[in-house]
DNA sequence: GTATTTATTTAGACTACCCTAAAAATTTGT
DNA sequence: ACAAATTTTTAGGGTAGTCTAAATAAATAC
């Protein structure tokens, strides 16, 4: 009797489902140019042949189109899988800090576990009860239910040089330290951000948080966070 | 240079986590006697084969005593990491049901992703957020921090004959058509049932349910009735 | 108490996912 | 444009977890 793999083949596993988070976010930050093994394998801490292994079974799968030598990209399917995928993972983050006390800080690796429980229902359940939420605790966008996401028309504080009221609305960069670190600074979602003065030689900011805290900023730092002009809204 | 393995071998993986769970269910049922690769495969529709298998591993692990051709016992350690995914299970249920509006027989599936998300601190603090609740919406006990449930003295309705007032406390048939059934006659954890008649021929029972709706309920579906006497409190 | 039936284990094989080493294709340097 | 360096793929192998078929142990029947 043949075996009836219809149904498994359409299901993402836990780690077909982690490839296609990374090709989606590698795709967000290289533009239209195709994914290339070696940046894949490099975002997950996997070998490049493992990589090509996978690609094939997700090309297989039709969750991604895949020229030899070339490099990946996502098909329609793909891209659904993956903002489902961000839109779980964003929605448990907001519940973790809004709803159980959380710090911002601690909640990616247990979202990172929470993004791949399946239930349709469980999701949007999770998302009337959390007031459907437009951004998570980081300043990152949650997709709704057709996948699409406000975008915010935010950019790195490094690309600001006059001075200026910007709005901190996102990171860059995840990292618990570096998160604790903007703790430290008083720095929350929705904080106002006066630049006081630019400095050429290091690229670094001394800025005003809150119209309390004078603080430095480096330009390490600066090219991490994300702000919007305080005036345009 | 050698793998270091002491950290993996003392996680249980997802599959491992659904034997511990069917082996502490088969105990409970069972009382002290050990537990047969026979019915542990027929828990978790897999052939005997595969168990013996798993039970190895399992046994390696000490999370069970295993002796050829008689059976397996948890340990103290298994019976721990047992409770520990029992206690998540239940919790998740309470959150479903009382936070996100799901009904009693819909909860179960997802429980079942949700009991093995791995995080101490989110176990603890989603106790916390549900006010630490004693029982799910199944009426089942759920274990606190140190394993330790608090037990109900329950018996099956089945095992009255008389006339007399009880409180439906739980049931032992998780089956999404016996909770809809239950549902249909209005019966809710904690409603009170009195016994107006008892059939000794089919051995069903005339009821009224909260003092309003008079129903019959027959002998099947009283031995999966969970009651505890109105008087004794 | 031996024969038959049933339960359990062993043996061998398959899939998903990962790896290393070597081969092949592509890109880069001059 | 061609040699060198880099990237990608292929080949072959490992572990976890599953299966079927065959062998063995235990329980049951007579």
């Amino acid at each position: 009797m043949p075996k009836i793999t219809i149904f498994a083949s359409m299901l993402t596993t836990f780690t077909e489902e982690n490839y296609i988070k990374a090709i989606f976010k590698l795709e967000e930050l290289n533009g239209k140019e195709a994914i290339s093994t070696n940046d894949i394998a490099i975002s997950l801490a996997m070998k490049p042949a493992s990589v090509t292994d996978m690609i094939k079974r997700l090309s297989d799968k039709k969750i991604i189109t895949y020229k030899k030598y070339y490099g990946v990209l996502l098909t329609k399917k793909g891209k659904e899988i993956a903002l489902d995928i961000i839109r779980k993972h964003r929605l448990w983050e907001v519940f973790l800090v809004k709803k159980l006390n959380f710090k911002w800080d601690e909640v990616h690796d247990i979202a990172e576990q929470l993004e791949h429980i399946n239930s349709k229902e469980l999701v949007n359940k999770l998302d009337d009860f959390l007031g459907n939420p437009k951004f998570d605790p980081h300043g990152d966008a949650i997709p709704d239910k057709e996948g699409k996401m406000r975008y915010q028309q935010s950019f790195p504080l490094s690309t600001i040089t006059n001075k200026q009221k910007v709005i901190f609305s996102g990171v860059l960069n995840h990292e618990t330290k570096f998160l604790q670190y903007l703790t430290t600074l008083e720095l929350n979602l929705g904080s106002i951000i006066e630049i006081e003065s630019f400095n050429d030689y290091d690229h670094s900011y001394k800025v005003k948080i809150n119209k309390k805290n004078q603080e430095f900023i480096s330009e390490q730092v600066a090219s991490s966070i994300l702000v919007y002009s305080a005036n345009v809204k």
